[in-house]
RNA sequence: UGAGUGGGAUAAACAGCUGCGGAUGCAGUGCCGAGAGGCCGCACCCGAGGAAAGUCCGGGCUCCGCAGGGCAAGGAUAACGGCUAACGGCCGCCGGGGGUGACCCCAGGGAAAGUGCAACAGAGAUAUACCGCCUGCUUUGCAGGCAAGGGUGGAAAGGCGAGGUAAGAGCUCACCGGCGCAGUGGAGACAUUGCGGCCAUGUAAACCCUAUCCGGAGCAACGCCUCACAGAAGUGUAUUCAUCUGCCCGAUGGCUUCACGAGGCGGCACUGAGCAGUACCGGCAACGGGCUGCCAAGAUAGAUGGCUGUUCACGACAGAACCCGGCUUAUCGUCUCACUCAUAAA
RNA sequence: GCGGAUAUGGCGGAAUUGGCAGACGCGUACGGUUCAGGUCCGUAUGAAAGCAAUUUCAUGCAGGUUCAAGUCCUGUUAUCCGCA
């Protein structure tokens, strides 16, 4: 039985910068890297880049969105980090679940 | 009808399913953790803004010694009267400026307390005599008088007209302006009337002077708890040191400097300078009082998203983070009230 | 949360107490020197209008004070930095 984490210290987020793997998209920039807990755990970076505070809490809830409706179908034991970009914002939560479910396949967390 | 001025309200609406945060009630005392503590089920309710923003002011709250005295230094404000917990805010009023008007704008104290600065131009810039005008003489000029006219400048010794004179000049007079004194009105700024009388430019968002006000730091404040650690250096009992800066006095403390890990809870959402309404009372108004109703975000990587359907004007600026009162800035529109001008009609 | 600094041609970077802004250097263009290139020397170089003389607009942006503002004041935008 897995569950899932959120991802909140700093360093989690610099170790998966320098050593998971990135996939990347126009809407989505997806890092992975496997862990030994056997849980899913996962972070969401939007920067000051993304906009003002509206553009980034939006961007924020679109991608944890997306990932809530792909949870049930991930392989447990992965970090996942998600980093918004410019066009997140504008975009509808199905092209972010769409790139989303590209990258993870490619990555081969998706079952 | 057109053009405009000043306020006010609103911030797409409705329905269904699902997802997220919180309060309350009920229940197992079940699960996780070394511990402080945390998590899980069901029901029902609530869940961003007019600016939540900028952090420009004023408070509350907390700690620093409960906040002391004097002189400095620094900062803020600036007609007058009021409102307010307070304010650099608001209301009223005065003065000045703009607009045909509704109305709008003004850092709006002091320049005879002192200092500085005013480039270039110009004869001369706080002082003067270049061209001039007038008189006299020994007449290509010299001496004396004058400051009206010319020219320069942002600014040239109140303005304009008349009298006056050798030529001129507030030298005299009328009007205007400004200054001083007195009277009247007003709570006051001030207005107005009379008399006297006319030498001193501008700049204080230059230094400065006057009046009033200001202790500092901030919720990462601060308090409590759990586990871990109990170290190193310096001062030597008060003439030193610390408490926002300097000096003096006073007070308190006994230590000061460096090092000081990980985590949890409270603070924190609460009856409060509270919010909404009002055919009520006082006041021109800001506001105060009365009455009625309500107590409905509270996260901690940070809650509002997704899907479906319908409608329209097709949706701007934008996300609470300790809490209030303002100011400023951003903003697609829609509705509404009062008023002004023009035209037409009555 | 608290606090500070900066913004000037294409680039760097001057401009004393407010008084002619675009100094100076780099770059760019043209010309000269050379057989050729480099070096070196000279001229031009913010934008718009105009044949030209010249005029207007230009110090992040919007206002204000002043006779006069890159400089002083207020608001605002962007960038950078410090402390906890």
């Amino acid at each position: 039985m897995s569950e899932i984490i959120t991802l909140t210290r700093n360093n989690d987020f610099r170790r998966l910068y320098a050593k998971g793997k990135s996939f990347a998209s126009g809407v989505i920039v997806t890092y992975v890297m496997k862990n030994r807990t056997g849980n899913i755990r996962f972070g969401i970076t939007t920067s000051k880049k993304i906009g003002k505070a509206v553009l980034r809490n939006r961007s924020r809830r679109i991608i944890r969105e997306a990932f809530r409706s792909i949870s049930a179908d991930l392989k447990p034991g992965y970090d996942l980090v998600f980093v918004a970009r410019g066009k997140t914002p504008y975009v509808k939560s199905c092209d972010v679940l769409r790139s989303m479910k590209k990258e993870l396949k490619e990555a081969g967390v998706l079952n």
